[in-house]
DNA sequence: ATGACGGTAGCATACCGA
């Protein structure tokens, strides 16, 4: 049983390269961050076509989360319970895998980072902050349940030192800063498994490579996209890896697919 | 410090991303 997280940067701008993937590797559950457009420009019929059904959280040009699956999905939550967002980054379903029924969401941290015109401007840094406030507290209701949950995406927090190239370039980056990284923390102390961490201590990891700048070629990337596991679907993990070959494409997302296997 | 590079909106260039 296989589940994969992959931030698209744009679905329809990823279409091909997306068919291409799930073609080859059949997994039961695929979630997509960055799909940037509403539910009606989601591509439903060529997603059907390849065999998924499609939950979807949409929003024009930015954002956008959604989640396939080989089988009928039942949408849970549609954004953090609570939690007044003008953006669509968290989408929560529930559906049939082959090794029984999920609860499955698709996780889209905002950045945090200023624009570039006002260096100063926190705010974003605080929407971040109070979002992951928001995540925690739904972690820690679905935790309750004692079912099998993934909470898969693009967390957008560089959790340690050798999750990025140049650690001491990123000390007052809002991907790296300490309350992000403490909050991340405060996940797994909940009881979520960092899925490739937990079976992987030394590597890397990278699922991030920024376009610019030679950026693969030089290696420099970050692992900011995870897979955190309840217990129970901990119990089930066999492997997971980065699969780079999406990056490695023509045209290709920044981002690349990280997947999980279960028994 | 800035921009690279790519996507969207919409038709020039601004905004966003990590």
């Amino acid at each position: 049983m296989l589940v994969a997280t992959y931030n698209v940067n744009s679905v329809n701008a990823r279409l091909e390269n997306l068919t291409a993937w799930l073609a080859q590797n059949q997994p039961d559950i695929l979630f997509l961050q960055e799909i940037k457009c509403e539910s009606n420009a989601f591509p439903f019929f060529e997603l059907r076509a390849a065999g998924y059904e499609a939950a979807v959280l949409g929003q024009k040009s930015y954002n956008g989360v959604a989640v396939l699956s080989r089988n009928k999905i039942s949408v849970r939550q549609e954004g953090l319970p609570g939690f007044e967002d003008g953006g669509a980054r968290y989408l929560e379903v529930e559906t049939e895998t082959s090794r029984g029924r999920y609860i499955a969401a698709s996780v889209y941290l905002p950045n945090g980072n200023p624009p570039y015109n006002d260096p100063d401007d926190d705010s974003r840094y605080a929407y971040k902050l109070r979002w992951m406030d928001g995540l925690l507290v739904r972690a820690r209701a679905l935790l309750e349940l004692r079912r099998p949950v993934v909470l898969g995406g693009d967390f957008n927090v560089i959790m340690t030192d050798m999750d990025v190239y140049a650690p001491e370039d990123f000390q007052r980056n809002a991907l790296f800063r300490p309350e992000v990284r403490q909050k991340l923390a405060a996940l797994q102390y909940l009881g979520f498994y960092d899925a490739f961490r937990s079976l992987h201590p030394q590597m890397p990891g990278y699922t991030y490579w920024d376009y610019a700048g030679a950026a693969l070629a030089r290696d420099f990337g970050m692992r900011i996209d995870y897979l955190f596991l309840s217990p129970d679907a901990a119990d089930c993990l066999k492997n997971c890896d980065v699969d780079k070959a999406p990056r490695m494409n023509v045209k290709p997302s920044d981002h690349t697919v990280l997947k999980a296997e279960f028994v």
